[in-house]
DNA sequence: ACAATTTACGTAACCAGATACATATATTGA
DNA sequence: TCAATATATGTATCTGGTTACGTAAATTGT
């Protein structure tokens, strides 16, 4: 059991913990999909499901419903159209609109992916230790997120330190 | 309060979840540092904390400490040898090696930089509701992880489905 | 009706990780 | 002692994310 600096930096290593703990998870998700021969990358997994549920969306759609950026949503779509797995078809009525959906190649391939998906999940579950309380506890810092961010936050406790101490250097 | 698919993912959305929150704290943090004229990336402070506690380290003593790769360290401490904040100096004994500290520069700014953490780290308590079970369920998972990988469950989950169940396709 | 604004998609440049490969120096061992 | 192996640093290329900027199409409003 190798030494780990961010443990003792307490609440101030958590940002680069979630990162790192987050990174581990994708890159073995990386090696599994590889180690049984799927081509696919492990942030697909999402759009495979947004677009189950879904059928079409844009890319704005999709951008929002998962919280990120518009170019980190085009990014992940043209590999997933470069390997075939995803069709676009423009809005015959917004000329701007492309409405995004599996292609039959991704819904044939679904039942077969559902398995690995399948052992992903319990391993996850597993590593979680068949509980759920880090989800419970990241949904509560994303709520008080939403609320105020972390910048705005740090910038009124800075002020707030200044008034009362040394107006000094 | 717009809507979040990975959400519904469950755990999931997990992998995604811990990535988006670390990423936002990042670049929250970054906006905090330009805001106030600091001319410092976020994680560098990990490297400040480090080189105070232990003085001087090699390239790959830091790695270790910080569980990364070696190859993100020295992109790290490049761009803080560019801004000044890092001395290196040859071991005399064993050319290969490297001793890095912190600079006069870095440490002749260490007490401003003091005032902006410890907001940073109020800000951050604040966020995470005065508790530290976020933390504590991560290292739970961290301990989970360090005997065995999410990879190898993955693959031994895969196989105990595959036995009982048919072998067909 | 047409100018001004907003929306949707796309690109460029940046940051931050990883693995794979390369090179130089140390160490090991027959 | 010298060949083989291991270690320390560095580089290239891939992943994934962001913000800033650009262009085309739709909407707003006078």
């Amino acid at each position: 059991m190798k030494e780990d600096f961010l443990l003792n930096m307490g609440s101030d290593g958590v940002t680069d913990r979630l990162k790192r703990l987050s990174d581990l998870f994708v890159y073995q998700t990386r090696d599994f999909y590889r180690n049984n021969g799927l081509d696919i990358e492990p942030n697909w997994h999402m759009i495979f499901r947004l677009l189950q549920e879904r059928e079409k969306m844009t890319v704005t759609e999709i951008a929002e419903a998962i919280h990120h950026s518009h170019p980190a949503v085009i990014k992940l779509i043209n590999k997933m159209k470069a390997k075939g797995y995803i069709d676009s078809v423009q809005d015959t009525e917004d000329l701007r609109k492309y409405y995004l959906s599996l292609s039959a190649k991704a819904i044939q391939e679904l039942p077969k992916l559902e398995r690995y998906w399948a052992a992903l999940s319990e391993a996850l579950m597993d590593l979680m230790g068949n509980h759920l309380r880090l989800l419970e506890e990241l949904r509560e810092v994303e709520e008080r997120f939403e609320e105020m961010g972390f910048n705005q936050r740090a910038e009124k406790i800075l002020n707030t330190n200044r008034l009362p101490d040394s107006p000094s250097e």
